[in-house]
DNA sequence: GACATTTGACCACG
DNA sequence: CGTGGTCAAATGTC
């Protein structure tokens, strides 16, 4: 891995050498750079992509799972994440202790879109109480799904993942015992859609490649940065988990695809969920979303 | 002007 | 009372 990071640094630094010559550069030596960098990114992907496979192939053992979706981006899924987040999402339905979770299982948690979706249904939430100057409500907010998910390899990787939704910050904090600060997301169509899905982003503290995105709330929008295309194949999930059912054993299926229909509407959008990570770069045709160039 | 992010303050909850 | 989630004014970008 530090072999891979060396290739990234030094890719890093062919970039910068480029830009602060830049000016200066006929045209034939600013195409040798170009794909002396380009080669040396392909490079690193390249050993990235085998030091997964390594792990991948070790960890059907109870470790860490890295799921390699697309190109641009990886999921990371922890036992120990997933031990939380089953804990936090799952309540008195999962809890620790037996027999690991299939992949498959998995699978159909996350809709075969390579994330891992479950709910928690909370009653209730308050009124709307037009007397009250404002609202803000914290519990009650329905279902909530935690996913890991790598930063771009490429480009600025400050950058949250793009999930082929459209969404607004409406927030930054301060978490303890955190490094980075939490990003707070609401659906761009709240108001039009009166959508209430949200999302926080989060990196992790050992990882700070990786980005935990916690989503709450489901689209009622039904609208998309970029459309759902035959191209946009589902990324391989390789998901594995000490996530385990209590004592009885749980059946995710039907169940589960309620769910995906609940989190990201009905209408048989939930059905296919391809559109949700897709294996090619989705355009950035929202250029408002996450500038970081202020 | 519309719509985005930033950021300090406010508020709910444990 | 501390922490985390949200609001909303200020500000930036197109």
């Amino acid at each position: 891995m530090e072999e891979v990071m060396s290739v990234i640094f030094q890719g890093l630094n062919m970039v910068k050498e480029l830009e602060s010559s830049l000016p200066e550069k006929s045209p034939e030596s600013l195409s040798t750079s170009l794909d002396e960098i380009t080669k040396t990114f392909g490079d690193a992907n390249e050993q990235l992509k085998i030091v997964l496979e390594i792990r991948n192939t070790a960890l059907n053992q109870p470790k860490p799972v890295i799921a390699s979706c697309s190109d641009q981006m990886l999921m990371q899924i922890e036992p120990d994440m997933m031990q939380e987040y089953w804990l936090r999402c799952g309540g008195s339905m999962l809890s620790q202790g037996t027999e690991a979770m299939t992949q498959r299982q998995l699978m159909a948690l996350d809709g075969g879109g390579g994330r891992i979706s479950t709910t928690t249904e909370r009653s209730g939430g308050s009124g709307s109480g037009s007397s009250t100057p404002r609202q803000r409500r914290r519990k009650d907010e329905g279902q909530e799904q935690t996913v890991l998910v790598a930063a771009l390899r490429t480009g600025n990787t400050d950058l949250p993942p793009d999930d082929n939704h459209t969404w607004r910050k409406y927030g930054q904090k301060e978490i303890l015992g955190s490094k980075f600060p939490r990003a707070y997301y609401r659906c761009t169509h709240q108001k039009l859609y009166n959508c209430p899905a949200k999302k926080q982003v989060q990196r992790l503290n050992d990882d700070p490649f990786t980005f935990r995105v916690t989503y709450r709330g489901s689209h009622t929008c039904h609208i998309y940065s970029t459309a759902p295309t035959a191209s946009a194949a589902a990324p391989t999930a390789l998901i594995s988990s000490t996530a385990a059912a209590t004592g009885h054993s749980v059946d995710y299926g039907p169940a589960v695809l309620d769910i995906a229909d609940a989190m990201f509407g009905s209408g048989g959008i939930g059905a296919n969920m391809d559109f949700i990570f897709p294996s090619n770069d989705p355009p950035q045709h929202d250029h408002h979303r996450f500038r970081r160039d202020k």
